[in-house]
RNA sequence: GCCUACAUAGCUCAGUGGUAGAGCACUUCCUUGGUAAGGAAGAGGUCACCAGUUCAAGUCUGGUUGUAGGCUCCA
């Protein structure tokens, strides 16, 4: 009896089989086809190979290739197989680190030579050859000194660095396939026969465990998946992605232009680009309205003792432009507006019965980003904000910060954003005096009181630790750009930090003085980052009121002009975007322009319109949709415009 | 900032050392039309910039600037 162990199945059967038998056993007996679609197995909850023996009764999961730890598994295999690729070609490569990533897997390499695209090439028809060989891959088992000795032994420097950085009680595991072993802790495919559909995609630079400090390694990216099909949707998928691209649809659609003579991160708004910063700042107007804010107005230049009073020259200045010398005293280009709202608010003595006080400003700040992180509108160096920020006592902070937010669903509601994550981003212990004001127990006491206001709220959120702002906590909402970079878009931030060191206070009810929060928030981010991601989100199709020319009247022919004109006039004073297209043009050439500029509606005028004082209505994604009345279109469309309904953008 | 690649007409892109090209856009003319491209002609370039190699450089080399994909960092 004792060489015969019960495994329990998912289906909570029981099935007893001989110890040691692997997965791969379980699952012929199983099914010679489940058996086929196994990549690993899930024992008592830890993945594990399939060809792992198994010694005591335990419950089993097949991993099979549709679920996506398989492909995680197969991605991670990739690595492993590509690794052996590039180091059978180039002898002298030092191997690193090679994980799967979301859909994608990448390997560094530490080489003397730079990867070019041919190598790409190279590389993926050794990768190829070497799964038509079919390795078997094995699990190896060391001792940490047996690990340290055998990968000194393969000169891999950089496994013994890591292996070295392993907890001394653990087993230490590595895979062979053929010539080639990785330090690894699996699982892994069983035989590189399995990884078949596969394409190397790009080349970089990354450093060493992530840090500049140390050396810049050889970077590729590559994808793969179980079957061809899947990988040409993939390749398809990231093709169309940059079909959406901001950059280019910016371009196309003429929002926005950069010029070398301007300078890297500076972008220039084209009248498309500031008809919708003026509509996203009519919007901010109203909503900030309604929620008790006031508007300010802040210089963009300001003396340096202010950002020392501010801690920004402490703790920010590498992110901020240059001094300059002004009749002998430093001055500085804002990177953040909020160091002017204090003085506002400090330009009057505040009562409890004034808070909050809420102050907002659409203030263009400027923040020296290295140019290597530069990215389209997503990214720059001037940007204007849709700052405010929020003064108030302790007691209102919690109504405060979750009335922010609202707005932020409020605003996602209208423009249709339902993937995005928050973030609460908290301060590192390492951080302190440095990278965050050295004030320990306020930093743990006011990220209590976010996190218990966000549960009360009901947001879900990740925590990042690290990543907060220098003077406080942030609650973030990250998205992710056409591409696939995550990016932050609106901001909630709470500060303890900078009123006291600006003396801020407000009377209590007692006649004594207190120094208030301050909640820094930008639900709508800066106008650049918005737009660029707003871009991609409706990939140029703008619902109605967002979108910079809104209608174009299309005369048939030029005899009908003069009532096309009259249109255009009605619209104009109806404070709609309207065009005409009086082009030498046939009709069809004037709505292939109008439609490759994604204008929402197209007025198509010719005889019978003119007699019947009509407009034949055609609309973007919805073709010829009949011929209504003058007044009724420009009624009808003004309410689509008031409403902010979004018509196509599903 | 670091690694790698790229930069030719307004846009998209050909052009591997020997007279600078195409399509679209633009201008003019013809055409006056009915729901995604009517026709013809014309204009448009210091091949990003600065050096160098060469009898000769868009093409080769170096530097600068900008852009792209990453790394690091962030709204």
């Amino acid at each position: 009896m004792e060489n015969i162990i019960n495994i329990t199945l998912p289906d909570g059967s029981i099935k007893s089989v001989e110890a040691g038998s692997s997965p791969a056993d379980i699952a012929l007996s199983i099914g010679e086809g489940l058996l086929r679609s196994s990549v690993a197995a899930r024992i008592d909850g830890v993945l594990i190979d399939l060809n792992t023996p198994i010694n005591s009764d335990a419950s089993i999961e097949l991993i099979t290739s549709r679920s996506e730890e398989a492909h995680d598994i197969l991605l991670h295999s990739t690595a492993h197989l590509m690794a052996q690729a590039v180091k059978e070609l180039y002898p002298d490569v030092k191997i690193t680190i090679g994980p799967s990533i979301k859909n994608q897997f990448y390997y560094d390499f530490d080489l003397d030579y730079a990867f070019n695209d041919s190598d790409l090439e190279k590389i993926e028809i050794k990768m190829k050859e070497i799964s038509k060989r079919n390795l078997i891959v094995n699990r190896l088992e060391f001792s940490r000194q047996e690990a340290i000795e055998e990968f000194t032994k393969l000169n891999e420097d950089y496994k013994v660095e890591i292996i070295e950085g392993i907890s001394d009680d653990d087993r230490i595991s590595a895979y062979r396939q053929g010539e080639f072993i990785d330090l690894c802790k699996g699982p892994h495919i069983p035989s590189t026969g399995k990884i078949k559909y596969f394409k190397l995609l790009s080349t970089s630079g990354a450093y060493w465990r992530g840090d500049e400090k140390n050396k810049m390694l050889k970077r590729i990216y590559g994808t793969s998946f179980f079957d061809k099909k899947a990988l040409r949707a993939y390749l398809l998928m990231l093709e169309e992605a940059k079909k959406r691209d901001h950059r280019k649809l910016g371009k196309e659609l003429e929002i926005f232009t950069f010029d070398e003579e301007v300078g890297p991160g500076l972008p220039l708004w084209l009248p498309n680009g500031a008809t919708m910063v003026d509509e996203l700042e009519k919007l901010a107007k109203s909503t900030e309205r309604n929620a008790g804010y006031v508007q300010v107005r802040t210089p963009h230049l300001t003396k340096g003792i202010l950002y020392e009073r501010s801690g920004h020259l402490e703790h920010y200045k590498k992110d901020m432009f240059p001094a300059m010398d002004i009749d002998g005293t430093e001055y500085y280009v804002k990177p953040m507006n909020c160091p002017h709202h204090h003085k506002i608010y400090d330009a009057k003595k505040r009562s409890y019965r004034d808070l909050p006080v809420r102050l907002a400003e659409y203030g263009t700040c400027y923040r020296y980003e290295k140019s290597g992180q530069l990215f389209g509108l997503m990214r720059v160096r001037s940007m204007q904000m849709n700052d405010a920020h929020i003064y108030c006592t302790p007691d209102q902070f919690k109504d405060e910060f979750l009335a922010v937010c609202k707005m932020y669903s409020e605003y996602f509601e209208i423009f249709g954003i339902e993937k995005y994550q928050m973030r609460l981003s908290v301060h590192s212990k390492e951080g302190l005096g440095d990278k965050f004001v050295d004030e320990p127990e306020l930093w743990e006491q006011t990220e209590k009181s976010v996190r218990e206001a966000l549960v009360e709220g009901k947001i879900d959120f990740v925590e990042s630790v690290g990543d907060a702002a220098f003077y406080g906590p942030k609650i973030d909402v990250q998205v992710w750009s056409a591409i696939g970079k995550e990016f932050t878009l609106a901001t909630n931030q709470v500060d303890f930090a900078i009123p006291s060191r600006f003396g801020l206070t407000y009377t209590d009810e007692h006649g004594k003085e207190l120094t208030p929060l301050c909640i820094h928030r930008a639900p709508l981010s800066t106008h650049e980052r918005f737009i660029g991601f707003l871009i991609e989100h409706f990939a140029g199709d703008f619902p109605l009121w967002l979108a910079p020319i809104q209608v174009i009247i299309i005369p048939v022919s030029e005899k009908y002009h003069t009532y096309a004109n009259e249109v255009k006039d009605q619209f104009f004073n109806s404070e709609i975007r309207v065009e005409m297209d009086d082009r030498s043009e046939k009709v069809g050439a004037k709505i292939r322009l109008a439609e490759i500029r994604k204008i929402p509606v197209m007025l198509i005028v010719g005889e019978r319109e003119m007699e019947e004082q009509t407009l034949s209505v055609r609309r973007r994604h919805e073709g010829d949709i009949g011929s209504f009345p003058l007044n009724l279109t420009i009624e009808e469309l003004k309410s689509e415009i008031i409403s902010k309904s979004r018509r196509y953008s599903e």
